[in-house]
DNA sequence: TGTACATCAGTGAACGCGCGTTCACTGATGTAC
DNA sequence: TGTACATCAGTGAACGCGCGTTCACTGATGTAC
């Protein structure tokens, strides 16, 4: 058991990633202190070294498991742009509707964000004002409507995933997916993105 | 303090009518027995005249909170019918955004409901199913397209609904809500709906 | 009509349990000489 | 290089608390005679 200083920061990341994971396949209040330390392989009294309180770490879990799912959505939008064809199959996926707890933490976590604090909320709400700027790029030159499909692009995403977990076992589920994949191309469409 | 038979009927409706708008507002986590028994002006003890256990409550309170949501919807499709535009109006509004405990159960619950126990989902998946026809039905004769729409017009109000709770208090929210409103009208128009 | 009794909706003390949090401690690490 | 000491990441017992659930009970109601 190493107890270097060095590793006090490994730790902190360890539990940090294990709580990012874990609240998005049992929610924000889907996780205790004592589990959580359990699966990184320490006793619950360590945990106040790393985190002043459980309500602290939700926040920052919440912050990771955010930034985690949006490198999934800027790995498309790199250098050399993503369109919105490719944003939407990989986020529409029946794999990711599977996977919560390595998938975007938005559609999971968005209802209980909802009525939390307005410092969590404010967590979430930036990181989807910064989705649509990223849905914006991808649907091609700024017009007036490019908040109106960013905006629109980003709900029915949301939306259907929620909707296919809901679903999910029954075939209708699989064809959510699939009918929200095609509106929101015919929204592009309409909405002039070349890229689409 | 009446003990008769008749009221016990009562009491339960009360006691699932308070629970039904209590999920809503806090989640499926959010409600304890005594917290509920207490706000019907009950003890905690007597709970358990009327509910096996506190699972089957919340299976029963999240039908309730769905039932009541779904008048909402359905007083819009009545015998008379109604337009894709009446019910998006209604759904998409700040008002329902802001008052989550008396509104459509899906955008608050889903989350949960998606990893919750299949016998949970099936209760929210059989809504949404109904609610789908009646978003087809509202727009015109069936054709192919009528799930596509029919789906992503649901999916768009749900994501847009969650989005905009988590935006609130930022003008984005509002807009949040024109947009889909516009979006889901625009991919009426494309699907042949003529009374959008 | 009036009395005695059975019913049963609701009461409230008690239970075991897991939670978040605190804190005195241990023992491996890195440093000073 | 080897020994003595300070640091501090992690340990685990203990705390108060609220939870879901049980159960012996109370007392108002409806019924039988």
């Amino acid at each position: 058991m190493g107890h270097s200083r060095a590793e006090k920061a490994q730790s902190r990341k360890r539990i940090l990633a294990a709580a990012a994971t874990r609240i998005r396949e049992a929610g924000l209040d889907g996780i205790s202190v004592g589990e959580l330390m359990k699966s990184v392989n320490l006793t619950h009294g360590g945990f106040y070294g790393h985190f002043e309180s459980r309500a602290q770490l939700i926040a920052a879990a919440l912050e990771q498991a955010l930034a985690d799912g949006d490198q999934a959505v800027a790995a498309h939008v790199g250098e050399r742009g993503a369109t919105v064809k490719s944003i939407v199959n990989s986020y529409l996926s029946p794999a990711h509707r599977d996977h919560p707890s390595s998938g975007c933490a938005i559609p999971t976590l968005a209802g209980e964000v909802g009525r939390a604090d307005p410092e969590v909320r404010a967590i979430m709400a930036q990181q989807l004002a910064k989705g649509f700027r990223l849905m914006g790029e991808a649907v091609g030159e700024a017009d007036q409507d490019t908040e109106q499909f960013a905006a629109s692009a980003w709900s029915m995403m949301i939306g259907a995933m929620m909707i296919s977990r809901v679903m999910a076992g029954d075939p209708l589920a699989d064809r959510v997916l699939a009918h929200a994949r095609k509106s929101i191309l015919e929204l592009a469409d309409l909405h002039g993105g070349r890229k689409s």
